[in-house]
DNA sequence: GCAGTCGCAACGTTAATTGTTACGACAGTT
DNA sequence: AACTGTCGTAACAATTAACGTTGCGACTGC
């Protein structure tokens, strides 16, 4: 699949904002962020303009700008994260439509549109099961 | 994610040769499948190559050559397609360094790397349960 | 008015998948 | 022995999505 890092970004984004707040900072900005993510700011200002979409996080602008989280770590979850950054489903169907003629390529749309659908759900079960206090807990939990 | 149709392509190829084998004929031809599939052979056969590699299909060479499977469709799961034919992880992580002198950028890797890995496993359990006996029998109940 | 940061568009870069062509290898048939 | 049909595989183009970069206007506090 090799799929891509949005996830991770926007997690690592959102833990990093938590814990600069935790320190007593109002607003973090999208080039510490970006330094920290080792990326491009525009491309942490990409990702929390989608998370902010969502109702996740806050953006001042004018000076003294940047971010700051609109909800607790601990009532936001992965799933959260993942629905506002991720468009599409997870498997895709074929990229042209099958022969309908064909009893197998009339029939094989709609039986794995099923079978996917089901398999999403376990999937948004179990990312529900994370927030992202979970995240930074297991952040600052890794050994030096 | 807008992932990749391999997983789908695979089991439409499966499918295909199933169904086939059960009206009597011996081997099906990676351009009987393309039509099928709305694709061009050679994808179908790559697809079909890894899924000799991992035991689930045969080959014959000459003429009157073609593929037929090498176990019975109920023995197969969805989960033994998806291994044969998606590489990767589900979830990627940065796709450089992050900043290691940081906190966050330090233990956002095994942090993430932990819960990945459970949700991933959680994944396969659920492509475990499904057979491609199974996904054969909801193509032939699509209505017309 | 000035400075710092977001908002966003535009474009280039990279990587993976998919599609296509080509051709040799193989195994039956004639 | 030649012929035919199909696999096996390499090579390359086409397509798509994500990622990276630059530029500049908008906004806000000083």
């Amino acid at each position: 699949m090799s799929a891509n890092s949005r996830l991770t970004i926007a997690a690592h984004a959102l833990a990093w904002i938590g814990l600069y707040q935790r320190q007593g900072h109002e607003v973090a900005t999208s080039e510490q962020i970006a330094t920290s993510a080792n990326t491009n700011p525009v491309v942490i200002r990409r990702l929390l303009g989608e998370l902010r979409r969502a109702g996740l996080v806050e953006s001042r602008r004018g000076v003294g700008a940047g971010w700051s989280l609109a909800r607790e770590l601990e009532s936001m979850t992965l799933l959260d994260v993942y629905e506002a950054v991720e468009p599409g489903p997870l498997f895709a169907m074929h990229r042209t439509t099958p022969d309908q003629g064909c009893v197998v390529g009339y029939g094989i749309r709609p039986a794995m549109q099923g079978i996917y659908e089901g398999i999403e759900e376990t999937l948004r079960h179990e990312l529900a099961r994370v927030t992202l206090a979970d995240v930074l807990r297991d952040v600052l939990a890794a050994p030096r």
